[in-house]
DNA sequence: AATGAATGAGAATTCATTCAT
DNA sequence: AATGAATGAATTCTCATTCAT
């Protein structure tokens, strides 16, 4: 089993996953998701051996097209303003436009369903940009917090920025940009 | 005339309801729920209309309670800084002491099974506690944003605090004091 | 148990179980029963044993009320067309001024739960009206049939013309005519 | 490619549904029809959207049996005694022949589950049988009244002989003669 | 590998009946 | 006697997973 031959189809169903956890939940059959993603019922577990591995694997292929999108164009050289503005505009422009992989992470992050092990691994991944915001606040009141600490209070004001955003278009460059002094006075004292 | 309903039993439903839905999500059975509270299946049903009826009861349930332990004993006459320490220790104290209590509540906060109705029931009933941070903070750089902005910010730099808390209990108290610094920082700005 | 008190109560839940048993079958659940009749849902069990108990009862109350109609004025003293008329007007009357009742009675009919001493004693109740009959007919074609077929047959076109009666309401009287005219066809002989 | 669902399958549900509807009305549980029809719960649902929806296709299905029944070896060429004699007869073997047939469809007919469309359907398909009796009945008594109230009248005439051809086996072909005496009689005038 | 029918263990409710008040 | 809360078996339907094709 799971010996996957198409990576198209692969990909298709994760993405139908995401667009029916965001709008249903977890609850969301695989039935419906084979269907939404064009395959049969039975084709779904032949990519995934059960709905949890799915869920995993749909956590991790989320954490991964986030991390991504966070560190393309990555202005190294720039000053610490910057790259912190850099990575927090990144985070907030793949929350807007892809709603329902926000919507389906934060689903699977409060789940209970995604293993430790799926954590692990999604965190060392992201140990590159925890290391990055490290660096960019060892000047700060946060140096000696852990890393950990300091991406989920991003990720925290990030969502939160989203929702302002979304639930106010009109307003949503004013939350991005309030967002962000809200998240830099946090961080950097000011 | 006849029985009375219990108000014990609807208390055990709901209790029992907190903490099958933190550890198990909104999957719980009713059965479950109505084995934890000690009562029968169908007794479930007399007390609550219906699973989200349940689940809604519960939301506002807890929010209440929240609501509550936040409130009690504030220190009116106190200045800015002791106020808002206030509100941030009894949020973190209430949910250190009722850890079902709260991860029920973020299970619930975002399964989309809460409506429209009991969110603006629940807000309606925190405008106190947001008119107090807008009140706090007016001199901030947050002084024009709307309360729930703040209030979010709160609750969300809180719920991180806890979890971060509860991963490691013997710096719990440093946590407390990490999280309030950075909630500080970001709302006084500085 | 099973000791009613009130006469009235009694016929509350009787004549409750008409209209619900006619509108929503047999599945009418007994605390419907009872609240449309006024009275609490353990009541309903005072006054009948089981629910079918009651739907006996119903039977029973029903078959007699139509008896009492089709017999009040019986003009014993006209000729057979005349009485035999009367019989099947008083029948159809009957039908279109309680549908509820009616349509209880066909449901009950079927419903394979009345039981066998209830159906006998309705039909030793009803001798009257079969001995009626079969006198009125001793000089046709059915004369050696059983009167329980007369009485059959006379309820079955009954049956039937009242549904087109109700059907097509602004024919009703013409069909009342055609009815009795094909029930006086089939028992008389032309 | 994957298993085709199985006509044998369908029917055996639909026959389970008939024997277990006639015997114990429409409260039979759908397990133990599917039970009965040697599939498993699941696969009832597989066949049958709903209940409902099983019920009304068994509903139309009997009806189309019937009336094959009916219209089988059909004597156009014969006359209208004959020809009528024909219909009645098939119909009374139908009846004797699938009893569990008849009192499914004659509960389902008092039912109130059957839909509007459903009832249509059957009509329309029996429209040739109408057409049928109407055609034979043109010189007749009843030759302005609506088809469906001779067929309503047939049917119930049908019924009442078959309910004593079967309490009465010994006597069964008496009352067949008998039976059709009267509905020849009713229809014809004479 | 792909399909979708088959499976049966649950899930949320309902409801006749009992029983404490 | 009257009430209506309490009970738990029974019901319809869903769904992850397996398996014949």
């Amino acid at each position: 089993m799971a010996r996957p031959r198409s990576e198209d189809k692969r990909a298709a169903i994760l993405a139908a996953a995401a667009d029916l956890v965001a709008t249903q939940g977890l609850a969301a059959p695989t039935a419906k998701i084979a269907q939404h993603a064009g395959v049969a019922e039975g084709t779904l577990f032949t990519y995934f051996e059960t709905k949890d591995a799915l869920l995993n694997e749909l956590y991790l292929d989320i954490k991964a097209d986030l991390r991504g999108s966070m560190l393309a164009e990555y202005p190294a050289a720039s000053g610490l303003a910057d790259r912190l503005r850099h990575i927090w505009d990144r985070y907030l422009d793949w929350g807007g436009a892809f709603p329902a992989k926000r919507a389906a992470m934060t689903q699977l992050g409060v789940s209970g369903r995604i293993t430790q092990s799926s954590i692990e691994a999604s965190r060392s991944a992201s140990r590159d940009i925890e290391r990055l915001l490290q660096e960019i606040l060892a000047a700060g009141p946060l140096r000696d917090e852990p890393p950990a600490f300091i991406g989920a209070i991003m990720e925290g004001l990030a969502d939160i920025t989203l929702r302002f955003m979304a639930a106010e278009p009109h307003r949503a460059n004013h939350y991005k940009q309030a967002g962000f002094a809200v998240f830099w006075r946090a961080v950097s004292g000011g």
